[in-house]
DNA sequence: CCACAGGACGGCT
DNA sequence: AGCCGTCCTGTG
């Protein structure tokens, strides 16, 4: 896709953006390391980068940028090469749930995010709530990260995997982690050892990436979705959680369907575009508290 | 004090 | 193969 950018005094602006609606991008679930400002921008950490989003009418300004540094590494991170228009479009044709749900979520854009961080992110997500998520993740950073400063604020990158190869399962802890610490130990462990090559994942394949993925501890099929689908490209995944499973066994199924015949029903239903109905189903979903 | 939220795992059938 | 109790850290 093509779009005017603009540089500004410390940073750029993406002119005419559509589909890009900084709320729903990163309080849609999908990242944990996004939070919000009192004039409502969002601040945060990726990619080894700190920046700051906000948008102004039709306009986009990440601050903290430059024009190099967006083309690098944001123009991919925020998967600005994608036509949403198109795919919501194609969901609401013949669909009244995703008519709703994609005018709910108008402007969600599933990010490209790191592998490693986005492994260790959803094995903390397992039977967690969002706000504990981000509370761990980011004391985690904070102990093992490096320091990144910004309009005086300190902030922290998510660690090397030798790091927390290396942590302490009572270290790890104390970062509120419960009992995900030694998931989070061992799957270090594993992925510094080679036993699964997490960087080769993207060109494997979604069969051969998932069940590698399993492979590792804390990692079953909904938190390997996750990561697939948020990390790795595979928009065919379509990862089931409690939400998910409420509204497609409403709505879709029938109430006493298993989470592996919901997840063969979505990839089949939706096809190269589950991964964008699930996010979608799910952020409405959500928001609503159910009340659909 | 108790009920509840939220996936992976391991033991059981 | 499918079911279910347990794991931890909170909030209401």
């Amino acid at each position: 896709m093509k779009y005017n950018i603009r540089k500004i005094d410390r940073g750029i602006v993406i002119e005419g953006a559509r589909d890009f609606e900084p709320k729903h991008v990163f309080e849609c679930g999908q990242s944990f390391r996004w939070d919000r400002e009192n004039d409502g921008s969002y601040t945060g950490i990726a990619m080894g980068k700190v920046a700051n989003v906000k948008r102004e009418g039709a306009d986009i300004f990440i601050r903290n940028t430059d024009i190099d540094e967006f083309n690098e590494i944001w123009y991919g991170y925020f998967d600005l090469d994608r036509d949403y228009e198109k795919i919501k479009s194609e969901l609401s044709s013949d669909d009244d749930m995703l008519k709703k749900a994609t005018k709910f979520g108008d402007g969600i854009r599933i990010l490209n995010q790191d592998e490693w961080e986005t492994l260790i992110s959803f094995i903390i997500s397992a039977n967690n709530r969002i706000p504990m998520i981000k509370r761990s993740v980011s004391r985690i950073c904070e102990r093992w990260g490096k320091p990144l400063s910004y309009n005086d604020r300190t902030y922290y990158t998510f660690p090397e995997i030798e790091k927390l190869a290396g942590a302490g399962i009572d270290e790890l802890e104390q970062c509120g982690v419960g009992f995900r610490a030694k998931y989070i130990k061992e799957t270090a462990l594993m992925v510094q050892n080679g036993d699964v090559n997490l960087y080769e994942l993207k060109n494997a394949g979604y069969d051969k990436a998932r069940a590698e993925l399993i492979k590792l501890a804390g990692v079953g099929p909904k938190v390997a979705d996750c990561v697939l689908l948020f990390s790795m490209d595979y928009s065919e995944a379509f990862p089931v959680d409690v939400w998910v499973k409420r509204i497609m066994q409403q709505f879709y199924l029938a109430p006493d369907v298993s989470l592996a015949k919901i997840e063969k029903y979505g990839q089949s239903k939706f096809g190269k575009l589950a991964g964008f109905a699930q996010q979608y189903l799910f952020y409405y979903i959500r928001e609503l508290k159910g009340n659909i």
